[in-house]
DNA sequence: GCCGTTTTCGGCCCGACTGTTTTCAGTCG
């Protein structure tokens, strides 16, 4: 069995956390983390790799000649000696203690080695006994931070899903906005990036009158207390633990601190290197000239400006990982990533004919009055029981519903005659090819047997996606967000057949799926893949959730171009045709040259 | 530990805040 890239990462992940411990240089410890990165976005198999003799994995940017040799004895034994070493001199458990807030490796370290403290109830024991605030460097008001911090260490979810701190953003908002003191606002981190899961909240603020802001931020009703209280920075957390920063900038530091706090992390350090190199210092508070005596402020008040005294184009937030924001930095390829209005059309949705609340004519009004133009219709099929799923009979009644009102919509509006299909845990699609092919569009879903192997799973997929009724495979990986893992896929080989069958993949747009990720479409895109983005709604509401996907999409740095449910219904269903004459082979990538 | 049209050695992003400190270390983002 052939360790997964996460895997593989993992246990550098693990080394890097236990050395950090000993106090090694942060450097290496540095290092260790980039490669856990590196392995985790590689599209091929590492393992693979590994084992191959003509592939020097050194020639990974990130990996150099230790990692590469520490994954080769991975792969083959299965272990890590060094990781090994450290597991049997340090207690695992005693990772848990940097989930308290303030609470680093240093402490940590001090508090395992001196009162031999390696789990979360050592350490709350140890300081109600008022051992930790005589240790050196501690104090009574450490201990008691410490002890307060454990109760937020032992919250289970840190992180919730965008939707969520969206909603929190919208009354955070309107809550700022009554600040007269405040003259301009936008939150940043990883809500503006539009990450799935967002781990905490950051606002930012210009204002001559930072003391008034902070004291109207403090009466925002879900504070339940302030943490962090300085000239500039104040950090809260909600009742739910949930912690939002608020920074107060002068307006000529606007677009540095905004680019700063959005991050991400890696995106910010690459934009340091950039200006050092160019004689440039960058920090919150805007771009300076370090070639002179004096330091010279050069420019931040806007984040456009920061970018082009870089020499780089702005770059969308969506897209501040470090991994294609700069090799393909341009004003052209920076300014057409897929926005909302691009979607003409979605092409997943349920109705009561299944497990829907809206009928077919109220899901067709919902469509038309959100500006769509064709909808595909796609209820279960008969495997999926619980939900009412359609057997061919109900299918085909169903089908001929939809004809009779486009008939009445007269062309002003298209319905598609569509099925997600469940692909059946022995293999083989749920209803019969004849059904199929009556259909104007056809999802292929795994429903289950999830638990099934990775052979077994990527064979269902590949099959399903071989078989020519079948456009598309909805929600690829199956994950439920903070609830649910992926199931085991091999996604490479799916892409790649994907790509020789001219087959589409979905983004579900539901904000606890959003499968596939910004990785997964960046492999896509390499490979000319089709996408869809698609709301799989189960109500007229549902419909909304279109949003979500769309900014998934622009984290996978999609362009309109990339994405089959932008196109004009003509050019859409043309699509079609040739897919199903056997000709398609991913939509044309001309402009993306 | 990684990396190199300024380097195969010597760098590696940078500032705010807190608490414990007599000038700074640790943590965080």
């Amino acid at each position: 069995m052939s360790l997964t890239n996460p895997q593989i990462a993992e246990h550098f992940q693990e080394l890097a956390d236990l050395l950090e411990f000993g106090g090694t240089n942060p450097f290496r410890i540095r290092a260790y983390r980039n490669s856990v990165r590196v392995i985790e976005d590689y599209p091929e198999s590492v393992a693979d790799l590994a084992r191959n003799e003509s592939f020097d994995l050194t020639d990974i940017p990130g990996i150099g000649d230790a990692v590469a040799k520490k994954i080769k004895v991975l792969v083959d034994t299965g272990e890590l000696p060094q990781l090994q070493e450290l597991k049997a001199t340090i207690p695992e458990s005693v990772l848990d203690l940097l989930r308290v807030p303030g609470m680093g490796p240093k402490k940590a370290a001090v508090l395992y080695k001196e009162l031999d403290v390696q789990s979360l109830e050592d350490l709350a024991e140890a300081c109600r006994n008022d051992r930790v605030k005589n240790l050196k460097g501690f104090g009574a008001k450490t201990q008691q931070a410490i002890l307060d911090g454990i109760q937020i260490a032992a919250a289970a979810n840190e992180r919730i899903y965008w939707a969520t701190a969206d909603e929190l953003v919208q009354r955070l908002r309107t809550h700022l906005k009554k600040c007269k003191a405040i003259q301009e606002l936008e939150f940043a981190g990883s809500y503006r990036r539009g990450k799935e899961t967002v781990g905490d909240l950051d606002v930012l603020v210009v204002s001559q009158a930072g003391p008034e802001v902070m004291d109207h931020f403090g009466e925002f009703t879900e504070i339940a207390s302030v943490t962090v209280r300085g000239d500039t920075k104040m950090s809260v957390r909600t009742k739910k633990a949930f912690q939002i920063d608020l920074r107060v900038v002068p307006r000529e530091s606007f677009g540095a601190a905004l680019a700063y706090f959005t991050g991400s992390k890696e995106h910010n350090v690459a934009l340091r290197g950039l200006a050092k190199q160019k004689q440039l210092r960058l920090n919150e508070w805007g771009v300076f000239d370090t070639s002179g005596e004096e330091e010279v402020y050069v420019s931040g008040q806007t984040e456009t400006e920061v970018y082009e005294t870089l020499g780089l184009s702005w770059i969308p937030p969506e897209l501040r990982e470090n991994r294609i924001e700069f090799s393909t930095n341009s004003a052209h390829t920076m300014n057409r990533l897929i926005d909302a209005n691009d979607l003409l059309g979605d092409l997943h949705m349920h109705t009561t004919a299944t497990d829907g609340k809206g009928t077919l004519e109220e899901m067709v009004e919902a469509a038309r009055s959100r500006g769509l133009q064709y909808i595909a219709i796609t209820d279960h099929s008969q495997r999926v029981s619980m939900a009412r799923g359609l057997t061919p009979d109900r299918l085909l009644e169903q089908w001929d519903q939809i004809d009779d009102l486009n008939a009445k919509l007269d062309g002003s509006f298209r319905i598609l005659k569509g099925i997600e299909c469940d692909i059946l845990e022995q293999g083989g699609m749920d209803l019969p090819d004849e059904v199929l092919a009556q259909g104007d569009w056809v999802l292929g879903a795994i429903h289950y047997g999830q638990q099934q192997s990775l052979e077994q799973i990527t064979e269902r997929i590949l099959e399903a996606i071989r078989h020519p009724e079948v456009d598309a495979i909805a929600h690829p990986t199956g994950r439920l967000l903070l609830k649910r893992e992926p199931y085991a896929v091999d996604l490479r080989r799916v892409m790649t057949t994907c790509a020789e069958y001219g087959k589409a993949l979905e983004i579900n747009a539901n904000p606890m799926r959003l499968d596939l990720n910004d990785i997964q479409l960046m492999h896509a895109t390499e490979l000319g893949i089709p996408i869809v983005i698609n709301s799989d709604a189960h109500s007229t509401d549902g419909l909304d959730v279109l949003r979500y996907g769309i900014l998934q999409a622009r984290r996978g740095g999609l362009t309109p171009s990339r994405v089959l449910n932008t196109l004009p219904l003509e050019d859409f269903l043309k699509w079609r045709e040739t897919r199903k004459s056997g000709t398609a082979r991913g939509i044309s990538t001309e402009e993306d040259a």
